[in-house]
DNA sequence: ACACTACGTCTTACAACGTAAGATTGTCAA
DNA sequence: TTGACAATCTTACGTTGTAAGACGTAGTGT
């Protein structure tokens, strides 16, 4: 009986900021993040685009308000002994996280101000390099590699997504075909290590430089502090 | 007594794909990327916009162009008993061009298809990588931990990037004010670090993440091939 | 000398974007 | 009933990429 079909129901509950941040992650987890528009944002919310404004004040506070979603979700490894432990459930949590949002990474890095939820994502991982030992200047320095290959890591594979798994395969050979592969052997040797690689555990290639990454710092712990306390060492 | 003032005096010169694609550069260099438009451009060339498409298919044609020129600046390290070294030109000079045109690097991550440059680049790392000795499989984490630290390391910085370096001296000590200390205590301590840190090298953060992975590489060459081969090893 | 054919450029137009300004409705208090 | 306020909608503007086609100019074949 009414007038108009919803596509989604959500047109009863009273729309609030949160239901319009919600609507807009669901958005561009869907279409990307080029389909996130305010009149499609506002037509899926049953709604006409400058109704959203009474609850937002631009777009860009949706955008920041998505990415600050994104990053709460983030799980924190706590600070302690295991501090690799800590860093690298950080790191692989995040890494998974902005997998499933692959929109949410490149606006994280462009992202105007630092969200609450960015600050402690932050302070987890800078805590727990301090209290592992290190000095101000190597956590510094040790914070920039490991959010340098979070980033750089996930921007790469969501940069090259098209799809699924199986696409890539197609997509692969296609571009193998196409590819001179007596100019760039290389290349060539690395897209086939793609195509079979498949199996074994997705997430290595990334655990992989993480631990690269760890494993060095760990070294630099124990020759910047070679007596070990459990606790702060600092110089 | 021309019938109009040309602010550029290019209006001489005949249109090109490349002039258009260098004006493309210029235009980004100079208000970023977003300041790029067809019209633009087109007035920076003393022309229309529509003419563009006389040489051009599209903007992703010249977005994907001024990318490629970028990538094309990469100085690549060669192959050989320096392994390391080669890996260390190439990354720095990347870095260094990334930051040279700071819009470059987030299109280079989410260009579609891959360019000729961006191909030679690819091959160098991975042929360097292979030549030194790494399994196919090695190679193919080393380039991945590489160019993760690379393109991300760049992405934060340029991220961050808000003018000169005095500029956020200023930036830093207003986002300290209004930063909650007693909650991310680490947070305001690495901002105070980035405040004083100022002189030494500015390129030292960056190296020194790409030095964990560099060496980090090394040692596992080391283990898989403990037996030196043909070539020279050195620690 | 003439018509014809590219080539290079411009004009006009359209759909989609973010959003400013203000009209309109629904709901509750006085 | 009358107001006031909260929530939503209408209309409109400037900007974006670009489709369709008109226009002038140069060169060529006859």
């Amino acid at each position: 009986m009414a007038s108009q079909a919803r596509p989604n129901d959500e047109s009863r509950v009273p729309l609030s900021r949160e239901r319009v941040i919600d609507a807009a992650i669901r958005l561009a987890d869907e279409g990307g993040i080029e389909s996130l528009t305010m009149r499609r944002l506002a037509q899926a919310l049953g709604v006409e685009a400058m109704s959203l404004y009474y609850y937002v004040a631009s777009k860009d506070e949706i955008v920041n308000g998505i990415v600050d979603v994104v990053v709460s979700e983030f799980r924190l490894g706590l600070p302690g002994a295991d501090w690799k432990g800590a860093l690298r459930t950080t790191a692989t949590s995040a890494y998974e996280v902005l997998l499933r949002h692959p929109w949410a990474a490149s606006l994280v890095l462009s992202a105007t101000g630092v969200s609450p939820a960015r600050l402690r994502y932050m302070n987890s991982i800078l805590g727990t390099l301090r209290e592992a030992g290190f000095s101000a200047d190597m956590t510094d320095h040790g914070y920039h590699a490991l959010e340098s290959h979070i980033m750089g890591f996930t921007l790469w594979e969501v940069g090259m997504d098209l799809g699924s798994h199986e696409d890539l395969a197609v997509l692969a050979t296609a571009f193998l075909e196409e590819l001179p592969a007596d100019e760039f052997p290389y290349v060539a040797e690395h897209v086939h290590q793609h195509l079979k690689e498949r199996n074994p555990d997705d997430e290595g290639e990334f655990a992989f430089g993480l631990d690269l990454i760890l494993d060095g710092l760990e070294r630099i712990l124990f020759t910047e502090s070679p007596s070990l306390p459990r606790r702060a060492v600092d110089n």
